[in-house]
DNA sequence: GGGCACAGTTGAACGCGTTCAGATCAACGT
DNA sequence: ACGTTGATCTGAACGCGTTCAACTGTGCCC
């Protein structure tokens, strides 16, 4: 008998159906309490009250309660660049789409803020799996990275040729650095975030223009030399 | 009977003998673990135990284990500023001054590299009193910034007037951005942050003179006039 | 001396994240 | 049917930071 609930194990399909399945109850579990009753009070005991399943269950999957946030990083970060694909189609002027960018950031970020105090914490740990230089977190840091590449290729502003390749990762630290203000931004409703990417990206257009001028073409050509000794 | 050791309560004096001492007895013990076997393995178990108390009292002077940490922020903050105002007595270039001050600290802080991981995990959280940005921070903050202004005035660079009032802040900012760069640099002895002193300081030594030019001014004041706002 | 107020001190207890030795389950070969 | 194997799941237990009701010491007033 083949209840059509269970699946045969196909050998090319490696995933087994029921981990998978109590994994996502776990992961959606996990999101949902974090994001009603915030970092702290969620705890792994709740968790797994909640899944209707064991404490160590949850170890089973994940290897620390940082890992579970590190999913709910994941999802956010899916949200915003589904949020700024359909507007970065088109061609424009790359202040434009810059903004776009960093606002589809805040915004899609805007519900979580009180949580991600906690979660920052974590993030800035060196050898944490949530920092957004590790390891563990490529695929959202890439997936970042790609809509700044995105509004770099689709720019009409005229970007110096040097700059061009790193520019991408250049906006990504501006990112970070716009996030890291926000997480300490107690102003009602994160407004001075918004203000600040508001300001922030002309000025940076105008560096990034100014970049090709000849009389600081040394000194971006050093800092970048800079940047790539250190990345 | 009045021991030499007991000090009668004259009214002026509010601290009670006792209770500091026991205080710094408990710091002391708790900044030599803390050196000796890192900050996870330093419990408060530990510090009581080594210490000779209970654990109880420990948090009847200090609110949490991080509040220990802050006082052991402290301490290197105070040796950093002693190691660079003998060397910023006397005038001199911008960059060679902000070099030093810059070096001071990186050199101060060397030993405690590994330490320093756990340390800025809750350094960076919003809330704590171990936040640069806290209330709690601000004698450790004012000193810094202290260093820096000494810097400022004390170079024989010229520097324009309207940024001058802000630089020091601003530099204080590119420190602990290497702060948190150093943080993360696991290059053997840490010598991709040295590097980064060594070449960030003539780059910033550029912008702070280019800041003068008459094509920049304005794109200077723009930024300063952001930088007030988010303050 | 005797009561009093209060700083200082104690250690058991709480809730947390995490671990681990073992129980349970599902699929497979025989 | 019946082990066997490996993935999945359990919950008691550990060590941690932190809390708190109770205890001790000390100086002071009557």
């Amino acid at each position: 008998m083949e209840p059509a609930t269970s699946e045969k194990s196909t050998g090319a399909d490696r995933t087994s159906e029921r981990g998978e399945q109590t994994k996502r109850l776990i992961v959606d579990t996990a999101v949902r309490l974090f994001r009603d009753q915030g970092y702290d009070k969620t705890t792994m005991r709740g968790i797994a009250q909640a899944a209707g399943l064991s404490v160590g269950n949850a170890y089973y999957y994940f290897p620390s309660k940082d890992h579970l946030v590190q999913e709910f990083y994941a999802t956010v970060q899916v949200d915003a660049a589904a949020a700024c694909t359909d507007r970065l189609a088109r061609p424009g002027p790359f202040d434009e789409r810059l903004r776009v960018a960093f606002g589809a950031m805040v915004e899609t970020m805007a519900p979580y803020h009180a949580f991600a105090g906690k979660f920052i914490k974590t993030a800035v740990e060196p050898g944490s799996p949530l920092s957004p230089f590790s390891a563990e977190s490529a695929p959202a840091r890439e997936r970042a990275i790609g809509i700044l590449s995105a509004v770099v290729e689709g720019s009409t502003t005229k970007i110096d040729p040097e700059l061009r390749a790193d520019l991408p990762e250049l906006l990504w630290l501006c990112q970070m650095g716009i996030t890291l203000y926000w997480v300490h931004d107690t102003s009602p409703g994160q407004e001075k975030t918004a203000l600040l990417v508001d300001r922030a990206v002309p000025l940076i257009d105008r560096l990034v223009s100014l970049a090709r001028m000849p009389g600081l073409r040394s000194l971006n050509r050093e800092a970048l030399k800079l940047y790539r000794m250190l990345r």
